[in-house]
DNA sequence: AATCCCTGTCAAATCGGTTTGACAAATCGG
DNA sequence: CCGATTTGTCAAACCGATTTGACAGGGATT
């Protein structure tokens, strides 16, 4: 190859120039040269409880200011052997970290108690229902995060692998028995039973149930709380008054429409979520009848749009946020190396009663 | 103070005992033993193009995967001087990065994204009034990610000092002219004119506008949007028919009342926001008015909510999605180190009109 | 005056990787 | 058969911090 004068860069032959950093960020050797003194005299001065003069350890702190000297994230992580930082894993039966009403509530609570202690929130991707090892468990093994916190549904393989990593898990919303990662969960069970008492205390005879898949923990609970409640108000089951739907709205309107469209109707509906709720409601409209004046209706979960809608809906109020606080402070716990958490924490609901409710008949 | 025999735990006194790792995770150095190689081999035979024989890569890569070997996060950040991570930043308008309808959709477009580049999210705690330095700018400095991405209302200032760290910055959805830092941004104004030109091309005359504080770029382009409509349709406006009001579908909903109420009332309304126009259903029901035979409602967003109203609300479709994943693009291009992007990318919306809307009179 | 104990500082090792360059062995061309 | 090149491996340096232990100098004690 002709070498054109002047060269036709090549740039890979000659030693690259020492590429002069964008705009270097001061290091806390820069800090040290600038208080004069040695490297670790300037850390113990900085952060290092050891006998260092106040004299020099002003001096250090000036330089530092003067120079807006921050510690290099990786260099700490890598000495302290702590990241300062969770994993937030969407699970399976999330949408998607930031489309899902009920969870993003949750994910606030828990936001908010990290933040507070400064622990920053990486979101992993959400999970698949692949075989494949999902990102959270390589961020474990990669030491990335000091704890996990996966809210929803999980393949419990891949928790106790990332358990194995030495990193701590804890469940949200789903507990996964002989699991050793704490889970928070709500009281589903609780929750459709208040619901479904409510009801028959109105005087609703046939109650209809718009409930989840049974192979979910919150499915199969949710349907005991219904069929508690009915026994001990001394009502009888009608399975044509049942439905399982997946978790959607336009699911539950056509479900409903078709409970609606029986002979036997049922007076009130009790849908496991608000947004199974909306359906029915939708539902009411399509097929004629008033709400609550000819049909009742609870949903559970109170997300906010609950309390808009024409009439307000009556739920059951899971406390999303205290869930998601009380799974934060758990995992925490668990970081700073304490075992004693209970395997599974149950947080209590509440009944919001509204518009969507009245007396039967 | 008396020691009761056994010591009244004076754990803080004595060494703490080496607190054996609870299951060291393996290093390099353990692959590299297990196949008698060197470190360095070690190293470039899992991902160096250097000349390594494929049958020692082949034992190398063996070994990595009995051990379950996955790099250190920390050390590879530290050596690599890339964290393969960004900052979400919820700005000043936003109620948190979970709590908004609106940014919740364009973040589900960021997400994709960076999931598909193994990029990690890192959500940093939301922005605050306060003069103190917000956390994204210490992580910034601390080089702990190597982007930033603002959601919404940012002080230019922060933004600067990011810049200066060397972190290249992409502002979503507020354009700060003479900021070094690209904006994608909504075509807000373009927005409001179809919606009040559509209005307008039905017939209505008398077209009340319900738009944000003008101290925002968003208020001051709905509202430039609206006006130009007005002109261009040979309308004149009747500032009896404006409002600005804080982004709520209360504050949305006292307000139209109050537009409602009027002698000379409108025939129909833009609403700034999704939720505004569902305060202004709310106010129309409560009018006694019907939507759309007494009034005509326009949104903007097209939350998902929009469609399940009734009846569906017209409105503008802002292409949430699509600004966050430009927005996730440029901040990898400016992170690989291109320069050439445009100081702002306009993404355009679309009309799209459902049951709110009809003709007058 | 000799010994001892503090005090304040710094040299050196470490965390777990990546990368450069040196070196020995194998291969090639003439 | 010799020098040049290629190939495969490893020693050493480095990224930016923290932490341990050594050391010099000053003051108190005997």
């Amino acid at each position: 190859m002709r070498r054109v004068a002047g060269g036709a860069k090549p740039a890979s032959a000659r030693p690259r120039p020492p590429r002069r950093r964008a705009r270097t960020a001061s290091s806390l050797r820069d800090v040290a040269r600038l208080a004069g003194v040695s490297l670790p005299t300037a850390s113990q001065a900085l952060n290092g409880r050891a006998r260092i003069s106040s004299e020099t350890r002003e001096r250090v702190r000036q330089a530092a200011r003067r120079l807006r000297y921050t510690p290099h994230a990786a260099a700490r992580r890598l000495k302290l052997g702590r990241s300062n930082s969770v994993a937030i894993v969407p699970g399976l039966n999330m949408t998607g970290i930031f489309s899902d009403l009920f969870y993003r509530a949750v994910l606030a609570g828990v936001g908010s108690v990290f933040e507070e202690v400064g622990c920053r929130m990486l979101i992993a991707p959400p999970l698949r229902p692949s075989p494949q090892t999902p990102p959270f468990v390589e961020m474990a093994q990669a030491r990335e995060v000091d704890g996990i916190l996966v809210a929803g549904v999980v393949d419990a393989r891949w928790v106790r692998e990332a358990l194995g990593a030495g990193v701590p898990v804890v469940v949200l919303d789903n507990f996964v028995p002989g699991l050793a990662a704490p889970a928070v969960v709500n009281d589903n069970a609780g929750g459709a039973y208040a619901a479904t008492r409510h009801l028959a205390g109105l005087g609703h005879a046939q109650i209809g149930f718009l409930g989840a898949a049974v192979d979910y923990p919150f499915g199969r609970e949710t349907q005991a709380g219904y069929t508690a409640a009915l026994r001990d108000a001394g009502l009888t089951r009608d399975p044509r008054l049942e439905a399982a739907v997946p978790i959607d709205a336009g699911a539950a309107f056509r479900h409903a429409l078709d409970l609606l469209a029986q002979p036997n109707r049922p007076s009130a509906i009790f849908a496991v979520t608000d947004m199974l709720a909306l359906g029915v409601m939708r539902a009411a409209r399509e097929a004629g009848l008033r709400i609550p004046a000819d049909l009742s209706v609870v949903g559970m979960d109170d997300i906010e749009l609950a309390a808009t809608t024409d009439p307000p809906l009556t739920t059951v109020r899971v406390r999303k946020d205290v869930m998601g606080a009380t799974a934060a402070r758990i995992l925490l716990r668990r970081i700073a190396g304490e075992t004693g958490a209970p395997p599974v924490t149950t947080i209590a609901n509440e009944l919001v009663i509204r518009g969507t409710t009245g007396g039967w008949p």
